[in-house]
DNA sequence: TTGTATGCGTTATCAC
DNA sequence: GTGATAACGCATACAA
């Protein structure tokens, strides 16, 4: 309730003084700063951040806009975006899109309004509104996870998705598996297109053409991958192996099985992109194609902040991290070709 | 970049007008309207909302903090609160202490500066800092989950935790359990302290004094699960049954009696407070006391709306909400007392 | 139905 | 070291 005013008057000074204080800026004797100091703790003041940001045209605060923050994937990103982004002194504020482009508009417009200094963006599809919108703004901008449109030059952080789908096809076919389905996310977005091609490319050089018929499509979730595993499994020849698209569907998938009195890897074996929640963890269970989460929502912050500082180059940067293949059980042993 | 006045230049009227399409307040020509909608779509204009919170003193913004966004408990909650705001036309900023009592204050007082219209609290511990500071500024607020301190006056949505305790411990008493242990969460936490109180009451009632040397404290985390059940293994007359007071402890635990070669319920019956996380809950096997989450979430936040309104009595009001039993696999079939 | 004057609380700029 | 002045972009109060 109390303004910068009545701190001023209260200690006798004026209100530029004692935005010195709050701010640690400029010169300031001891004593100065320690009646100032008093009368902001007698009158529990507390300084009003519209009017600062409104006046400095900065909010200090940056935007985490992502898909699904319930998926532990995201959840780490996040913690790395918000130790980074903290570390330098911004807040940030996250928003949830379900993957839908039509929340992501809405969110996008909000945070513009909002003054935000910059935004980190996953986005749910690729049409690009999104990015024109913030980047019309002026609006410092990093893409993360997915690969923006083409022909939009913009900062952006990823990882080989399409190595990484590619290698754990490669190690079921080491394995002898030949009928491997994949259990792939919404078309159109780009970490599971590239899934797919990765999944593709492993297939044709393997000499097996019509791989096309276990190729299923759904949603980034648990819900999905246990439906499209169900019908998988209900296919005339099910497949040996299944590649999932990401973790949840893997852990819905891994569900499908058993509810159909299956057993992973013996009946089929099961690997799947980016590693597990914590909760499940603790069984090493999941071959997975692990993405570095946390370091890509460092790197990426760590994108933002230098265009913020003015410190980087006129051209749109690109970083794309490695992905680590961790083999535990669910990908089986190697099995007799039929 | 452009402002209101770019955009009442360019429709031909006063800035006031353009303010008052984009809040659709006032009487407007239809005509008038129009070359407004006109100039803004042209100057891809963007409200600051910063200046218009500063002016009308609302910034349409609720915060919800609490001590652990990844407990399902937790998100399910904030789901409750996002739904019933945002119907309300309020966007909510969440924020996670971690159960620290500084990071606490200093969300806090960071909220109070952004001048959100209303704070949801769950609080880390039970000194009432915080609650202090808010209720300073006059900030509306609703404590949830948690008891304030006593003596403290504040709008409070919670469950029957002691109730819901008791119930649990009952279960396991009438199926012949006599060495009960209780895996409790943070000395000082209201929730720990009440499931504990329910616990006490239980083996009380059922003529069991020396229960205390089954009760262990720890944090309200699945590690602290783990490592508290594993000690309680060790003991040299280890419980027939286990009650866990939260759903990631009951997760910990379970892996710890699995990490000891045992088998729950055969071995260790288990149930615990809180329902379980998406990911396990297709194996329908914990036994619980489940709050209704979504539910309370959504009853703070009516709370917190009717104050922000002023349709809210001068007293603060309780509401304290039922807990549901829950009876799975891992409560096990009566025993033969030993 | 539309406009004028004013101020929200703070900081940038320049002056002393 | 400290202060006076103006301005950030918008909405309230009142007027026409």
């Amino acid at each position: 309730m109390a303004t910068i005013h009545d701190v001023a008057k209260r200690a006798g000074v004026a209100p530029i003084t004692v935005s010195r204080v709050i701010n640690n800026s400029g010169y300031l004797s001891r004593e100065t700063r320690q009646r100032v100091e008093a009368a902001i703790a007698e009158l529990e003041y507390v300084p009003n951040r519209l009017a600062r940001s409104l006046r400095s045209k900065r909010t200090n605060t940056l935007a985490l806009v992502l898909t699904d923050i319930t998926n532990p994937f995201f959840t780490t990103l996040a913690r790395g975006v918000e130790d980074t982004a903290s570390d330098a002194g911004y807040t940030v504020i996250f928003c949830n899109t379900d993957e839908s482009e039509a929340e992501e508009r809405k969110y996008v417009q909000v945070l513009l309004q909002q003054q935000v200094d910059g935004i980190l963006l996953v986005p749910a599809a690729n049409t690009g509104e999104s990015i024109e919108s913030i980047q019309k703004q002026n609006t410092p901008l990093v893409v993360l996870d997915r690969r923006p449109p083409p022909a939009v030059a913009v900062d952006t952080v990823r990882c080989e998705n399409e190595a990484g789908a590619y290698q754990l096809v490669r190690l079921l076919l080491d394995l002898g598996h030949r009928r491997i389905g994949i259990l792939s996310g919404p078309i159109g977005v780009s970490t599971a297109d590239d899934r797919l091609a990765g999944y593709r490319r492993a297939m044709r050089e393997a000499g097996i053409s019509d791989a096309d018929q276990l190729v299923v499509y759904g949603s980034f979730s648990q819900a999905s991958g246990y439906d499209l595993m169900r019908d998988l499994l209900q296919t005339e020849q099910r497949p040996t192996a299944v590649f999932a698209a990401n973790n949840l569907i893997g852990i819905g998938a891994l569900k499908a099985v058993q509810a159909a009195g299956l057993r992973v890897p013996d009946d089929v074996a099961l690997v799947s992109f980016d590693d597990l929640p914590p909760t499940l963890l603790t069984f090493p269970f999941f071959t997975v194609a692990a993405q570095p989460a946390y370091d890509m929502g460092r790197r990426a912050t760590e994108l933002l902040l230098s265009r913020l500082r003015g410190a980087a180059p006129e051209h749109a940067r690109e970083i794309i991290l490695p992905v680590e293949l961790i083999v535990r059980q669910s990908s089986g042993q190697p099995i007799n070709r039929p």
